[in-house]
RNA sequence: GCGGGCAUGGCGGAAUUGGCAGACGCAUAAGAUUUAGGAUCUUACGCCGAUGAAGGUGUGCAGGUUCAAGUCCUGUUGCCCGCACCA
C-alpha cells in the first residue's frame, strides 16, 4: 500500500472528530479511567515538540485503556491567563481576549492534527467567564475559610514584570516568566495560607503513587523541622527574645544571639541602642544585596553587634551579647537565633570572625579546628551532662523548657504562604471589596463572576499597582454588608490560580451551578494518571494539591488527593543536545514533522528517541526510521493471507502483545516500540501472516500511530474503528517456546549455547551441555568441581 | 554544603532484575537495483587479533562478594537535576 499519509491522517481525524469517537460518557456503570495531561499555556508561538511529547505517553496509555473497555476521560483545555499574552496584548496594541481566541484555536488546529484522542467537547479556558467564575467561587471559600490574608512583608518583586511573585515563582532568585532578577521589597499584598495545610500535604504523599524524586522534592520544599522555641530575656527590659532551634540541648553552648537585620526588636528597643548609625547601615546594605550576591557570600559572614543590650542565656543567666547579620533570615523561625559556635558550621565561622569564645557541649569533635555537628555525650551543660546522645538530651531539655516556662516545642516549615496577587490586567479579578467600616468583604457568591471591565490601556502602574486601579466604574462601588461607598481590590489572582483546579471542571464542564456535579465527582475521582513536567513539582502540582485538600475540607470533593498517580516526561533536547531554544536555532517545530513525515511518524518518534523520563536530543534520521518503519507496516496487508496462526510466529506474537501490554504500563514506550519493530522483522522473514495476525498487529501499534492503523483496518474490512477494537490479550503457555536455547558455560566463561526441550530437567540439560564438542573439549580429563544448572537458562560446570 | 539521579559502541538507547552485554533504531561500509540523485533491498558493524579463523578483551576508575556482576558491596572520579546561611 502505498502510504500517503496526509490524506489518511486528514481522513481518519475528521472521522474520529464526526463521530466523536474519544468522547468519555457519564455512563457511571462501566469502569472508568481518567488520564489527565497538563494543559498547555497557548502562547503566540504554538506547539513546541515537547508538548508532543508531554502528551504522546498518556494519549498511548489512555488510547489502551480505551480499547481495553473503560469509560475514559482524556480532556484537553487551556491555561491562558497569564502575562505574556499580556505584555503581546500591549506591545502590539491587541486586546488580550482577542491574542488568547487566536492563540487557542491556533492550539487546537496543530493539537488536532497530530490526531490526539483527546474528549474536544470537554475543552476548559480559564479566562472565560463561566470558568474563572469558579475559580473566584473557591478563593471565596477560602476567604470565608480565612486561608486568605493581607500582609506587608518583605516579598519578592520582578521589576521587569512589574508584580509581587511568590516563593515558588521566584526560585533561585529569578523570575519565573521572565527570569530576571528578582529583588525583596516590602508591600501590602494578598496571601493564601498554604502552610496550614503542610502537614496534609506531606502525610497526603504515603497515600499516591508519585515517583520518589517528586515525592523528595516536594517533602523538601515543605521542609517541616521539628526544634523548639526559646525566650531569652532582654537584660534590663521586659522585652523577650524569641528564637527558633532544632537543637535546644546546646543551650548551655550559647555564646551569642543573632537577628536578622529586619527583626523588629531594633526599633522597639531603638532608644537603649549605642550603635544606630551603624546598624542602620549594614541593613541598608544588607537590602541593596540580590539574592544571587548573598548565596555567593555563604563562607564570608558579616554582622554588626549590637551595643546597649545583651541577652541572658535563660538555662544559666550568663549574658551575651546580640548580633545583627544576613545570615540570619527574617522569613523562617522567628527571624532570631541562639548562636552555639562549638556545634554549627556557620556559628563557628562567625564566632571566628567577630573574637567570640567557643564552648563545647557535646563530645566527639575538635572545637579548636572545627564546629563539631555529631552526636555524643554531654559537657559542660548543667543537668544535661548525664545524657550520652542528642535524641535524650534534647528530650530532658524540652521538658525543662516547659517546666519553667521558658520555651516550647515547635515545628517549623520552610514553605511559606503563598503571596497571592498580580498588579496585571489580564488575571482573574479577586472578589474582595475595601470598605472603609467593614473592612474586607467578600463580594458575594450570587455575584460571581466578578467579571474582568474591559479597559484601553494594559499597561500596569509604576508604583506596582494595577491597571484595574484607573477604572473608577471598576474601582467604586457599594460595600455588599453596609452598603456604604466602598472601593473594589483591583489585583488579580497569579497565573497558577486557574489551574489549581481545572481537572476538576473537565469532569462537569458546562454545570452552571456547581463547580461540578458531586455524582460525576464521584465517579471520575481521583485523576488516575497524571502526566507532566518536573518544573511543576513545587509549583502547580504543591498548589493544585492544596486547593483540593481545601476543597475535601469543605465537602466540595470526595477525594483527599487530587492524582492517583504522577509521571514526568523528559525534556527533548535540540539535535547538537543542549535545550532548543530560538536564539540557538536548534527548535524543531512539530507541524514541519507532520507536513514531512506525517502525525504517526512524530508520535512513534518522540515515544522511541528513549527513556520517556529522560532528557534525549532531537535526530532527523531517527525520525526517518520511525517512518521507514510504519511503511513497512503498510505493506504488511500485501503478505496476509488465510486466518488462524502461522507456523513459527505464534509464540513471536504473544511475546510481543505481552511485552508491548507492560511495557505501555510502564511507561517504557521505546521498548514497546522496538517489540513491534522486531515483530515485523521476524514477520518479513517470513512468508507472511494471516489476516488474525495482522488484526493483532494492527491493535498493538494503533496507541502509536493510530491514524495508519485504521486506513489498513478498515481497507482490510475488520469493521469499526481500529481505535475502538479490543486490545489484545495474550496467552502466557503461548509466550514460551516449545524449545529454547541455552547458555554453556565452562567456569563462569560462556562457551556457546545448546537447543533444549522447554522445561527440560537438570539431567537433560547436562547431558545436552556435555554434548557440546567444545564443552566437552575443555572438561575432558579434568575433576568437575560442581555442576550448576538454572532452568531454562544455563548450565555452567566448573572443572579443576 | 544538603538531597536525588546518571555513567554501556561512532550516536539515541536495550538487557526478563545476578545468568549469552550491545535488543531496536540511527550513522557508517561493501554489494544489488536505479539513466543519475534519492528511495529500496542484502550483508557487515564494541575493541584487540597487521588479513581470516582460533582466541583474548570489554559496561567511568580501583577493589571485593559469587560458579557467574552492567546489575550486589566498599572506595573513587566525572556529569546532570533540585534546594540552598532553614538555625
Amino acid at each position: 500500500m502505498k502510504y500517503d499519509f496526509k490524506s489518511i491522517e486528514k481522513k481518519w481525524q475528521d472521522r474520529w472528530e464526526e463521530k466523536k469517537i474519544f468522547a468519555a460518557t457519564d455512563d457511571f456503570s462501566r469502569p472508568k479511567f481518567y488520564g489527565l495531561i497538563e494543559f498547555p499555556y497557548p502562547s503566540g508561538a504554538g506547539m513546541h515538540v515537547g508538548h508532543i511529547k508531554a502528551y504522546s505517553g498518556l494519549e498511548v496509555v489512555t488510547r489502551k485503556r480505551r480499547m481495553q473497555g473503560y469509560n475514559v476521560l482524556f480532556p484537553i483545555g487551556f491555561d491562558a491567563f497569564g502575562l505574556p499574552t499580556e505584555n503581546y496584548a500591549i506591545k502590539n496594541g491587541v486586546h488580550p481576549r482577542t491574542v488568547t481566541d487566536r492563540n487557542i484555536r491556533h492550539f487546537t488546529e496543530q493539537l488536532k492534527k497530530v490526531g490526539f484522542g483527546f474528549d474536544w467537547d470537554r475543552v476548559v479556558d480559564t479566562t472565560d467567564e463561566n470558568y474563572y467564575k469558579w475559580t473566584q467561587w473557591i478563593f471565596r471559600k477560602m476567604f470565608d475559610a480565612g486561608l486568605v490574608f493581607r500582609d506587608k512583608t518583605l516579598v519578592n518583586y520582578c521589576p521587569s514584570c512589574k508584580v509581587v511573585l511568590s516563593n515558588e515563582d521566584s526560585q533561585g532568585g529569578k523570575c519565573d516568566i521572565c527570569h530576571s532578577e528578582v529583588v525583596q521589597k516590602s508591600k501590602d499584598v494578598w496571601y493564601l495560607r498554604i502552610t496550614a495545610y503542610a502537614d496534609k500535604l506531606l502525610e497526603g504523599l504515603d497515600g499516591v503513587d508519585y515517583p520518589a524524586n517528586i515525592r523528595m522534592q516536594q517533602e523538601n520544599w515543605i521542609g517541616r523541622s521539628y526544634g523548639a522555641f526559646v525566650n531569652f530575656s532582654i537584660k534590663g527590659s521586659s522585652e523577650k527574645l524569641r528564637i527558633y532551634t532544632t537543637r535546644c540541648d546546646t543551650l548551655f553552648g550559647v555564646t551569642f544571639m543573632v537577628i536578622a537585620p529586619e527583626h523588629p526588636l531594633l526599633d522597639t528597643l531603638r532608644d537603649r541602642i549605642e550603635n544606630k548609625e551603624e546598624l542602620d547601615a549594614y541593613k541598608a546594605e544588607c537590602q541593596k544585596k540580590t539574592e544571587f550576591e548573598r548565596t555567593q557570600l555563604v563562607k564570608d559572614k558579616t554582622g554588626v553587634c549590637i551595643r546597649g543590650i545583651s541577652a541572658i542565656n535563660p538555662v544559666n543567666g550568663k549574658e551575651i551579647p546580640i548580633y545583627i547579620s544576613d545570615y540570619v533570615m527574617m522569613g523562617y523561625g522567628t527571624g532570631a537565633i541562639m548562636a552555639v559556635p562549638a556545634h554549627d558550621e556557620r556559628d563557628y565561622a562567625f564566632a571566628k570572625k567577630f573574637g567570640i569564645d567557643i564552648i563545647e557541649v557535646i563530645k566527639g569533635g575538635d572545637i579548636s579546628k572545627e564546629a563539631y555537628t555529631g552526636d555524643g555525650p554531654m559537657v559542660n551543660s548543667g543537668f544535661l551532662n548525664v545524657y550520652e546522645n542528642k535524641k535524650d538530651s534534647i528530650a530532658a531539655m524540652l521538658r525543662y523548657l516547659e517546666e519553667k516556662g521558658i520555651g516550647e516545642k515547635g515545628v517549623q516549615y520552610k514553605m511559606k504562604d503563598w503571596a497571592f496577587n498580580r498588579q496585571r490586567y489580564w488575571g482573574e479579578p479577586i472578589p474582595i471589596v475595601h470598605c472603609p467600616k467593614c473592612g474586607m468583604v467578600g463580594v458575594p457568591y450570587e455575584e460571581l463572576p466578578l467579571k474582568l471591565p474591559q479597559v484601553e490601556n494594559f499597561e500596569p502602574g509604576e508604583g506596582g499597582e494595577s491597571p484595574l486601579a484607573k477604572i473608577g466604574s471598576f474601582v467604586n462601588c457599594s460595600c455588599p454588608k453596609c452598603g456604604g461607598k466602598a472601593k473594589r481590590e483591583t489585583d488579580t489572582m497569579p497565573q497558577w490560580a486557574g489551574s489549581s483546579w481545572y481537572y476538576l471542571r473537565y469532569i462537569d464542564p458546562k454545570n452552571d451551578k456547581c463547580l461540578a456535579d458531586e455524582a460525576k465527582l464521584r465517579y471520575w475521582l481521583p485523576v488516575d494518571w497524571y502526566n507532566g513536567g518536573m518544573e511543576h513539582v513545587t509549583r502547580h502540582l504543591i498548589y493544585s494539591r492544596f486547593w483540593h485538600k481545601f476543597l475535601y475540607d469543605i465537602g466540595v470533593v470526595p477525594t483527599s488527593e487530587p492524582y492517583a498517580k504522577r509521571s514526568a516526561q523528559g525534556m527533548i533536547l535540540g539535535a547538537n543536545g543542549v535545550k532548543m531554544s530560538k536564539s540557538l536555532g536548534n527548535v524543531v517545530d512539530p507541524l514541519d514533522v507532520v507536513d514531512q513525515y506525517g502525525a504517526d511518524t512524530l508520535r512513534t518518534y518522540v515515544l522511541f528517541m528513549g527513556d520517556y523520563g529522560a532528557a534525549a536530543p532531537w535526530n532527523d534520521s531517527s525520525v526517518r526510521g520511525c517512518k521507514r518503519f510504519l511503511e513497512r507496516v503498510a505493506d504488511l496487508p500485501e503478505k496476509t493471507a488465510g486466518t488462524g496462526e502461522t507456523k513459527g510466529l505464534v509464540t513471536s506474537f504473544h511475546k510481543a502483545v505481552k511485552k508491548v501490554s507492560s511495557d505501555i504500563e510502564e511507561m517504557k514506550f521505546n521498548t514497546a516500540i522496538a517489540a513491534l519493530m522486531s515483530l515485523l522483522n521476524e514477520i518479513d522473514g517470513h512468508a507472511g501472516i494471516t489476516k488474525d495476525e495482522l488484526s493483532v498487529f494492527l491493535r498493538l501499534l494503533c496507541p502509536f500511530a493510530p491514524h495508519l492503523c485504521e486506513e489498513i483496518w478498515e481497507k482490510e474490512g475488520f469493521g469499526g474503528f481500529c481505535s475502538l477494537a479490543p486490545f489484545p490479550e495474550y496467552d502466557e503457555a503461548k509466550t514460551v517456546d516449545d524449545e529454547i536455547e541455552i547458555a554453556l558455560q565452562v567456569c563462569g566463561k560462556f562457551k556457546g549455547t545448546v537447543k533444549v526441550p522447554n522445561g527440560a530437567d537438570r539431567e537433560t540439560m547436562l547431558a545436552a551441555a556435555k554434548a557440546d564438542e567444545r564443552v566437552a573439549a575443555l572438561i575432558d580429563g579434568k575433576t568437575v568441581v560442581k555442576e550448576i544448572v538454572v532452568p531454562g537458562k544455563l548450565v555452567n560446570i566448573v572443572v579443576k
